[in-house]
DNA sequence: GGCTCATGTAAAGACCATTCACATGAGCTG
DNA sequence: CAGCTCATGTGAATGGTCTTTACATGAGCC
């Protein structure tokens, strides 16, 4: 992370922040990860980024323009996680694809805030582009990886990678969705969201036909 | 449905409405249902059901409160869909069960702001016990569906149930989320969630040994 | 008939979103 | 360097929401 100025929250400024922009994306991001997207307000990253409250329009249309923005780092961090957790399918797929969801699930612990800014906002996608082609981009990296997956089974006995994938997203979002996260309240579990996805996991790739687990079992 | 006074909202009432808890909670759900669980107003509801703006303070705390009783009502209905829809495993289990989960996307399709309040509204389930305990009994019905269903199998090559059935869920919820709702963003499918999910879990099922798809294939 | 208490109202203070006219000064142009 | 321009920030105003408090109403009960 860089500031161009002004690096200090308490610093004095002149009448132009210089990094407005930056700083609202930040603020945006503690606030909902301490409140929760609903309990963001305009006003109040204005107030943390030492501003009046007019200033954000400046910068953003509106509250959820602001929100769009930070869900579409959310996307790149998000693709970038997985991405370098899938690794392009090293040692070998399976391994690899085991990695990934783990990096699925911990993205969603980590970054609670950006997680909820993404999946429960409630962005209309279809309205901003470019939130849509950052999703897609992220969702990308499991697709590929699904691809290769398929790619070890004999050719005849190959399914529909892109269905797979699909199931992976939906199984990984649900878990994470529903007990993935520390925070308020979400339901005990006996056992860890991550041995509850790799469980999933296998018993749906043998269910393809796919050759058990990762080699050394972890 | 049954109001007890004054069924029409416009219909002119004495100083006392009669039924508002009610009217709320009407209020409530349907403009939760028309502008997300964020959108809605304690205030609107109020207007909505011609009282003054303080006057559903008599009846909750605050605005969290109501939404976690519209919440509460949604996992009642829940529960009573996907037990009415499980109909104890009739004719058989896993035709029971498919007609399971189509009835979890029915319901988050059309009733997405119960949908909403109970999954996406971010009520802590720790404050409100009842709360939990509605939405652990609409878990209930799945769990024992899962346990029916491994009944079904000769023992010795039984999986543990419980994770079984939070496997479904987690999937069922994820597709629900992802891709379940008309509602303004979500994504495109090259199929149904239904066929989706239905295919989902007769992979996961094979996975665990299952015997193939429910007998008929629809 | 008269009491009491749940239920609803009015008014007020505090906060937020949004807009508009206006101020500032960073960076370009000559 | 002088001057201009325009992106960026301010202040103030409008209108909405949340929530509390003192007060009004009338339904149910004796």
């Amino acid at each position: 992370m860089s500031w161009s100025k002004d690096s200090g929250r308490s610093g004095q400024r002149g009448y132009h922040h210089g990094n407005l922009k930056e700083a609202l994306l930040r603020a945006a991001l503690e606030l909902i990860a301490k409140k929760g997207p609903a309990g963001f307000t305009f006003a109040e990253a204005a107030r943390w980024a030492g501003v009046s409250p007019a200033a954000p329009y400046r910068h953003f249309r509106d509250r959820d323009e602001l929100i769009s923005n930070v869900a579409l780092r959310g996307f790149q961090q998000f693709e970038a996680a997985l991405a370098k957790a899938w690794d392009d399918g090293r040692p070998d797929a399976m391994t690899a694809f085991d990695r990934l969801g783990k990096a699925y699930l911990a993205f969603a612990r980590t970054e609670p805030a950006y997680y909820s800014a993404m999946f429960e906002a409630g962005i209309p996608l279809d309205v901003n582009s470019e939130l849509r082609e950052a999703g897609d981009r992220a969702f990308a990296v499991l697709r590929n990886a699904t691809e290769k997956l398929v790619a070890t089974l004999p050719a005849g006995s190959r399914p529909p990678s892109l269905m797979m994938a699909l199931h992976i997203w939906a199984t990984s979002h649900g878990i994470a969705s529903l007990f993935g996260r520390g925070d308020a309240g979400r339901r005990a579990l006996p056992m860890t969201p991550e041995e509850l996805l790799e469980a999933a996991t296998l018993i749906y790739l043998r269910g393809l036909g796919l050759p058990d687990g990762p080699p050394p079992k972890r």
